[in-house]
DNA sequence: CATGAAAATATATCGAGTCAAGAATTAATC
DNA sequence: GATTAATTCTTGACTCGATATATTTTCATG
């Protein structure tokens, strides 16, 4: 598992994961602001410093595996097959992840990973650093959309569009697991949702929420 | 203009406006991150917690005046003509805004609104919080989208699709507005481009981003 | 081993935001 | 109309996150 890996790396690896592990047990005991960076530092064992060191800023302790999940939805567009739209690039990447269960976008309803959900709905430094992620999501799929020779106001509209879209799904997910409900429970449904709300983007809006 | 006023209301005013005339002077010679609060509070003659005291951060001394328009997607909907779709709705507003160069969606070159424009897009903090405020108008368009009977997991899909077109059309006035354009010039193209980013969702985007 | 580079630490400092207590203003009672 | 009670403003001291600098430790490499 660590072949290949000079000590210091592994060291390094190490330690990031004893200030992970002690900044969410702590996190998860007392809630984000309860706990000081200086405690964090404490309990794995290093200074206050060495924490900044590995992570841009106390909220990352709890958001870095997230982090890794900014550039999935441009990655998916800028790889989809020839003749396919980047809507059902998106669409399709989300359903396929939705059938993997995949916890980025909220559909684990393992213990320890609702627990951090609940302390991001919680917290709101964490859902605002959060939603910089989505912002990021946004920015490179905009860019993507550009280099492909779109009209960068408009790709950057329709991306606006796209995100959004995935995003309110997967935060429809947050809620029913926060809710209590099982991730397969969810699933089923999330995939109609999904339907629907691409369907919105596919079908066109206009008859979406006529007044009465 | 003070009638009916206590002592102290008025009071409480004249501190406001010299604390935002203080602010937005000093940040505009020296940046956002570069004047602290407490330079702030020197200037405008009153101790740093007073600062705190009639502003929630230091980011609404400059969003405070972005801050009046956060409802004002959701109340558009809501006073909508019966047999009008949301996004008509929507759009009719943005459209009407642009041909009122309103600044809340971008469309003023008056030098001191451009300097603060300036500010915002140079100050990582101070878009963190604007999209914050992006984030309770999406919030407050979907409440009122359910209560009009719509599924709150679609009308939430449906809400981040409208206020994420809208936000990316003003992000377009203000591009072009910071590279110098006038108000006026662009104002033509944004309602071209409105009803091309609308139409996505009108039409249906399924067509669109098409990868050859 | 010795040496140079990378990383961890100690220390000091800054700046944003909070807290408990004191000062000022308004309202109420006699 | 004076005195007191209640509310609101203001303040100085403090906490905590984050940065800067210099120093020491740790590891890879010849």
């Amino acid at each position: 598992m660590t072949e290949g890996m000079s000590l210091r790396e592994r060291k390094k690896l190490q330690t990031r994961h004893r200030l992970l592990a002690a900044a969410t047990e702590l996190f998860a005991e007392r809630g984000f602001d309860k706990v000081s960076v200086a405690e964090i530092a404490e309990a794995a064992e290093v200074s206050k410093m060495t924490v900044f060191n590995y992570f841009a800023g106390k909220e990352d302790l709890v958001l870095a595996p997230m982090e890794e999940h900014v550039g999935d939805v441009a990655r998916t567009v800028r790889d989809r097959a020839p003749g396919e739209s980047a809507l059902a690039a998106v669409r399709g990447q989300y359903v396929a992840a939705v059938e993997r269960r995949e916890p980025s976008i909220g559909m684990s309803d393992l213990p320890v990973v609702l627990g951090v959900r609940r302390l991001i709905q919680e917290t709101p430094a964490l859902l605002t650093r959060a939603h910089a992620f989505s912002m990021r999501s946004f920015d490179l799929l905009a860019e993507v959309l550009v280099e492909e020779g779109e009209e960068p106001a408009i790709a950057r509209v329709a991306g606006a569009q796209l995100i959004g879209t995935r995003n309110a799904l997967i935060h429809a997910n947050h809620l029913r697991l926060l809710a209590g409900e099982s991730a397969d429970a969810i699933a089923a449904d999330a995939v109609a949702l999904a339907e629907r709300g691409f369907g919105l983007l596919a079908g066109g809006m206009g008859d979406f929420a006529v007044r009465r």
